[in-house]
Formats: C-alpha cells, sequence, structure tokens
DNA sequence: ACCTGAACACCGTTCAAGT
DNA sequence: ACCTGAACACCGTTCAAGT
C-alpha cells in the first residue's frame, strides 16, 4: 500500500466530481443542486467534495473551465460558413447550459470567486469574436463595440428562447451592423 | 373591535411586506434574501408572509410588479431627448435592480410562476420598444428582431458593468441599425 | 493524504393553536 | 380573517476521528 497516490488519481477523482456537477448543475441548475446530490452522483460522501474543492462557489467554476475547453476545441474543430452561422453554433452550443449562464451572473453580483472567472471568460470572448470582426473588414474604431453587441446577443438568445428564424433574424440583423 | 378588517388594512400590509421585500432583494439578491429577514424589515413574523404570499416566489413576482408600476410612471414623465439617451435612462434605472433581472433569468429556467411573468414582462417591452422603432421610420418588417436586439442590449449592460462612455458607444452602434 | 459520520447554524414551508 | 410559535425536512459547511 503507497503512503500517497499517485497525482493521477487526484486528478481523476476531482474530475469524477466535476462532471457529477456539470451533469447536475446543467440539469437542475446550480441553486437547486445540492451537494449531497452530487456526492451521490459522483458516489463520494459531501464532506469529501470539500476535500477537492474550497466550497460550492469553488465547484462551479471548476465546471465552468472544464465546460470552456470542451467547448473551445469544438469552436476549433468547426467548420463555419457565414459569420452568422457560427453565432448560431455557439448560441446552441451555450444553449445546452443556459442554467450556468444564469448562475454565472447572479452569482457574479455577490460572489468574488465567480465575478472573477466571469470577467476573465468576456476577456477571451471579448478578444475572440473583435478578431472575428476585424477580419470581416469592420472600421477599427467600432470593432470593441461591435463585440460587445455580439456577446450581449448571443447572451439574450440563451435567456429568452425564441423560434430558430426569430433568432436568426436577429443575428443576420447584427451582421449588418458595419 | 370590527370583525373584519377594512380590505384598506389588508393592501397596507401586503405593501409594506413588498417594500421590505423590494428593499431587501435589491441589497443582496433573491436567494441570499431569507424569509425571516423581509418579516423581520417588514416588522412581522416569518408565517404572516404566508398568509399574504403563497411562497417566496409569489413575493418575488409582487416585488417586480410593484417595482415596473414605479418605472412606467417615471418612463412617462421623462422628456427623452434622443432614442439613445432614453435607453440609456432606462439602463440606469434597471442597473439598481440588476440582481433582480439575473433572478428573473435564472428561475424562469425552473419556476413556472417566474416564468410567466418573465414572458408577459418582455411581451410588454417589446411593444414599446417595437412602437419607439417604428417611429423612427425603420423597415417595418425589421421591427420585431430590432426590438428583440434593443432589449438583448440593455440586459447585457446591466450584466456587464461597463464605463459609461462604452455603454453609449454600444447604444449608439445599436441606433445605426437601420 | 484522503475520507468519513456526526454535528452546526440556517433555510423555506407547514400546521395546529390562538384571537 | 389574521397572526403566531413550534416543528419539519433540507441546506452548505465544519470538525474531530479514522486509515
Amino acid at each position: 500500500m503507497p503512503r500517497n497516490r499517485r497525482p493521477r488519481d487526484r486528478e481523476e477523482k476531482s474530475a469524477e466530481i466535476v462532471e457529477a456537477a456539470a451533469a447536475l448543475f446543467a440539469e437542475v441548475g446550480f441553486e437547486k443542486a445540492s451537494m449531497a446530490a452530487v456526492a451521490r452522483g459522483a458516489g463520494v460522501t459531501t464532506t469529501t467534495i470539500y476535500w477537492y474543492f474550497q466550497d460550492k462557489e469553488a465547484l462551479l467554476v471548476a465546471v465552468l473551465d472544464h465546460l470552456l475547453v470542451g467547448m473551445l476545441e469544438g469552436l476549433q474543430a468547426q467548420v463555419a460558413d457565414s459569420w452568422t452561422d457560427r453565432l448560431l453554433w455557439v448560441v446552441e452550443r451555450l444553449q445546452e447550459h443556459s442554467k450556468l449562464v444564469t448562475a454565472v451572473h447572479a452569482l457574479s453580483a455577490t460572489s468574488a470567486t465567480v465575478a472573477t472567472w466571469h470577467s476573465a471568460f468576456h476577456e477571451l470572448t471579448d478578444a475572440l469574436l473583435a478578431a472575428e470582426i476585424r477580419d470581416a473588414g469592420v472600421d477599427a474604431a467600432q470593432v470593441p463595440a461591435m463585440a460587445r453587441l455580439g456577446v450581449f446577443t448571443i447572451e439574450g438568445l440563451l435567456m429568452h428562447p425564441l423560434p430558430r428564424e426569430e433568432q436568426r433574424a436577429v443575428l443576420e440583423l447584427l451582421s449588418v451592423v458595419r
């Protein structure tokens, strides 16, 4: 019996907890997902989670990072046709985790941990979107505002379910802004 | 001692609870505001709240209606210069209650009560905004999508605090879409 | 180092009992 | 009709104790 487990084990265990949490958060939402239920899903005791994560918010941040990595990989593999189609793909991806998006916004107002992750996330997405917009030949002075408008629109579509063609109409209107 | 209190009394008491709740929800957010703390603020017992409101979500809806009435009155009295300035005024008003906006979005995913209020609210605001946009002479076919884009932008600005001039840049960019 | 069971303070809600 | 105190099931988190 080794005195220390291999670091590999530690990663595996914490990854299992993160995956159980991700599934439950997406299903019932962050607030309604109890630590006890997450523990059950991961096959551990409630208190064990606290060995790996400081508190429920730290677990949320771990889940968000996990999902972000997956989404960036997917985005890279994505063969995009038009600007509108790309945005639409991102919206669909995020829609599966819309409960986490609202949770992040709600918690950002009261939790420093989540607020920090939230602004780092938007620094990243703003930069990605700005690059895309610049490539489309938009006047440089308007690129930052344009990127913001893009992000706001994506989030708006997440939070207010619309028929697919109405989603498309909004995104196409947006692509007209030059 | 009258057998029944005047209806007046009932309204007053429930109004006191709503105002106490509105203040606390705006200060600490919906999730973090306990019914016990609301009761303390209104000078009643926790259980008394349940005489007037079915549960915490029904209380939230009452608070939202209360704030909506106040905002519509303020909007009417508002002497608007430009389209951009009007939106900016609404954003500032809503910013004071941004915690409630995020709470509504978060709860809409799991609570039928709140989801119903949320879509009724957007039916109203979409109509108001659409009328404004039509008056500005926008092509009729694009009015609905345009109104949505306006609402999304307002909510985006609420959820992602920006310096005032950057807010203005986004709104001015939006007003260019015709 | 890792994991547990028992305990703590708190939460939204209910209910029988009072006036 | 209106309001209460006590109780219920649950929550996130802590901590002393085990291996």
